[in-house]
DNA sequence: GGGGAGAGATGCCGC
DNA sequence: GCGGCATTTCTCCCC
């Protein structure tokens, strides 16, 4: 154990990424606290020094430090423990390790961003972009708008004149995009004095929940269906390959 | 990289933790579709199928697949790459690897649950045992109370018998909060012919935004400052150390 | 399985 | 830094 532990401080100060196989205990003391009993974990220590504690199974870290948290070897009586503090967010942790399976290491270089398509964004550009999606003779004037009365997702006007607020949703539209919606309507309406039945909402998702759809019509709003778009090639599930790009 | 690639076949089939540090690309199609272009990448695959795709930085996966998720190496005349399936959730993801920079591997044992301190339940379960926190007189008769109209964190009556509906949160409460607790107090009010004015709405939270104070003073509700309990012994920040449990 | 709500949510953007 | 909001949110619990 002491040559691993000899090795972990070594990459530490070097500021590698380092993987560790470990069997140990974790306390957090933060926002709340906890307590992780003694037991078989994989901890990952970035290069700009987030920390994260995996159990064997679950996608989500069980134990986690933001960026730029101080991490320190500390041996002393009671055993050999990872003491990490991050000064900022005033949260700390202690992991102590009973056991190393192992410790692996490499000095990753900074990698590109991800490129996504299919989110909430993409739908509203697509609204705005093929206004005919929500009907003919919608003209949309902003999308993702910042106004003081809220973020609207598109925003326009009628083939009658009237004010159209759309708020989309990538998947199914629950009371809260209701709520949202009659929110932006009536901030709209309060402060630039314009009558509520000068104004449409509508919401647009693929599906939405019963909930949903029985606070829309008490609101007189309205339910377009329409799916997200997906620019990115599509899998091709005959070939069960992915695509050229 | 083809003794690497020969390794992480063999450790796959053995279903045992994977760590791969790799130059990678990664294509991911399912509720959306990414695409991350070639970099330096840490690739774990637990025990239960989970595969993560984490960045040189950052606490979050940049891609992942859930549990139960199939793994195969595929190597033709494209490259060598991952292909990854989820028939239930019907995502794919494939891996195309450029380099391979370490491989490391070990059979964990399941591991124990994490216990923690400071959460809304906690607050509400503190509140209801010491109710006096809210006011002499409070009298609560429940907490966590999943009723028809809604989730209700503390339930009671004050010292001249008006009912009493508290919403507590751990952090700052926002104007959703008192959009919350107005939900529920106008069901109550509407479902058992109760007159508003026997009614007090109460925020129990450490702090309060101005937007949501502002909500609150127009419903006439109140607010409280609570802070959440952390219960587990306390890191003392002089010795730099935590304590026995 | 859907629905409602919390989370150490995280992360992004705008003011 | 706060506010408002999306997220392959995730997770839990109830109906």
């Amino acid at each position: 154990m002491n040559e691993y532990i000899g090795r972990v401080k070594e990459l530490l100060e070097k500021k590698n990424l380092v993987v560790i196989a470990t069997e140990c205990e974790v306390w957090y003391h933060g926002k709340v606290e906890s307590y992780l009993p003694q037991g078989d974990r994989v901890i990952v220590i970035k290069q700009d020094r987030v920390l994260l504690v995996h159990q064997p199974s679950g996608v989500n870290p069980i134990n986690y430090m933001k960026e730029n948290t101080e991490h320190n070897i500390v041996e002393n009586s009671e055993g050999i423990f990872l003491k990490s503090k991050n000064t900022l967010l005033k949260d700390y942790m202690e992991i102590k390790f009973h056991r190393i399976y192992f410790v692996s290491s490499f000095l990753l270089e900074d990698s590109k961003d991800i490129i996504v398509s299919g989110s909430e964004k993409d739908m509203s550009d697509m609204i705005y972009y093929n206004p005919y999606l929500i009907e003919d003779g919608f003209k949309p004037f902003s999308r993702e708008e910042h106004t003081r009365f809220g973020f609207i997702d598109v925003f326009g006007t009628d083939a009658n004149g009237k004010i159209v607020v759309i708020e989309c949703k990538r998947d199914f539209a629950d009371f809260k995009a209701i709520s949202q919606l009659h929110r932006y309507i009536h901030k709209l309406v309060k402060s630039k004095g314009i009558p509520e039945s000068s104004v449409r909402g509508i919401i647009a998702a693929p599906r939405i929940s019963d909930n949903a759809l029985m606070m829309l019509k008490e609101y007189g709003y309205e339910f377009k269906s329409i799916n997200p778009p997906k620019y990115l090639e599509k899998y091709d599930s005959n070939q069960k390959r992915l695509f050229e790009y």
